[in-house]
DNA sequence: GCTGAACAAAGAGGCGATTAATGTCCAAAA
DNA sequence: TTTTGGACATTAATCGCCTCTTTGTTCAGC
């Protein structure tokens, strides 16, 4: 694991991967297992370099076997890639749902929100260079999280399927890039700030 | 040279930056002898693995004393930097300027024009692991570009410095975005469409 | 400003030995 | 069915020591 990338996880299919694709049968003891298991690795990389955590540090944090690890993930890398595919599935499932009903908030202001609350977590990969890496990931999640709630536009019922996928993708990029330019920052604007801020460039003229 | 990254250059000023940055007296043999440098490494990262590449190589190919070589550079990734920055710098000039005039070449059209003759380039960078190191450091130069446009906007004068800077940031991402789409689908679409597309997205609502 | 040659310093690669960590397997418990 | 602990084979990092390549510096002279 030495030369350890967040993105280089298309190695092979594992065993562990099974258990997560399987969303029927979310079984209660296996969902706990996992959670502990991501939990800890969470919090051992925010304590020291992630490179010096060893699958035991996250046993030991996680009480949990050995053979039951392996079991789920296929080593340290596809854990962390895991947590952090499952917190960037909930970003694109938020930007893919339409707010009609003003009831509810913001989408960009709940990413902000959410994504400030990890400015520790945020630190942590940036200094082990493995930033540039989550920001790829994330464009991915994010176009498609973004090019799905474009489909539903009525406004957009005439523009062409390549297209809607490159306005996605741009959409997607500014929203990184913004984000980016909050965290460097120290995010010392509010969420609902910058949520205006988006509106004001681009989504509304788009959406 | 093992842990080349194209962004990892804060090193130290270098003997060699004296002279980029010297703007007065371009002293044609300097110059020139800058131009055969920079056309050598690019031809030999094209030709093989950019690891493989050697000083020496450069040297040769370029009919450079070793000596003058490092006169000019810190070490091959500041030669390399130094072509990509060149580049960059062109770019971002393209952007900060405003087309009033509609007989000028609209410069997102000239920006995909350029980049789209170096697909090979782009190949290679993306190869060796650089696209993401590249792209950041294009982030900043379109960025920057970008601002100075947004600057002289009538439309945006009653904006906050900050917010103008985000605005840009997020404008540059976008652009850097729809570019990596277009290139990873193999730039099928022309300069010009790609021109359009972005103006019809957010680039005429916004300056 | 550029050169060539000479030279010190750093680094990559090979190799055997040692030690830590990884990943697999299975019988048994929960 | 999931989880476990312990035993076990495999891998990978580390070290010392050596060799050869590449790097980066220096300087007298064009």
């Amino acid at each position: 694991m030495s030369k350890t990338e967040v993105s280089n996880s298309k190695k092979h299919v594992g065993p562990g991967r099974k258990h997560a694709r399987q969303k029927r049968q979310p079984d209660e003891r296996v969902r706990r297992t996992r959670q502990r298991l991501g939990s800890a690795l969470v919090e051992l990389i925010q304590e020291k370099p992630i490179n010096d955590v060893t699958v035991q540090d996250v046993l030991d944090r996680a009480s949990v076997g050995r053979s039951t690890f392996y079991l789920h993930y296929r080593d340290k890398d596809d854990l962390l890639l895991s947590q952090l595919e499952g917190f960037l599935e909930m970003m694109s499932t938020m930007l893919s749902i339409r707010n009609d009903q003003s009831d509810r908030v913001a989408p960009i202001e709940e990413l902000f929100a959410h994504i400030g609350n990890e400015t520790k977590l945020y630190r942590v990969l940036s200094d082990s260079g493995r930033l540039k890496d989550f920001f790829e990931l994330a464009q991915g999640y994010f176009s498609r999280g973004i090019e799905k709630r474009l489909k539903e536009s009525k406004r957009l019922k005439s523009i062409s399927r390549d297209e809607l996928s490159a306005r996605a993708c741009a959409l997607a990029g500014s929203v990184l890039s913004l984000l980016r330019w909050w965290l460097d920052r120290g995010a010392r604007e509010s969420p609902h700030a910058m949520d205006k801020l988006f509106h004001r460039m681009v989504w509304k003229g788009l959406v």
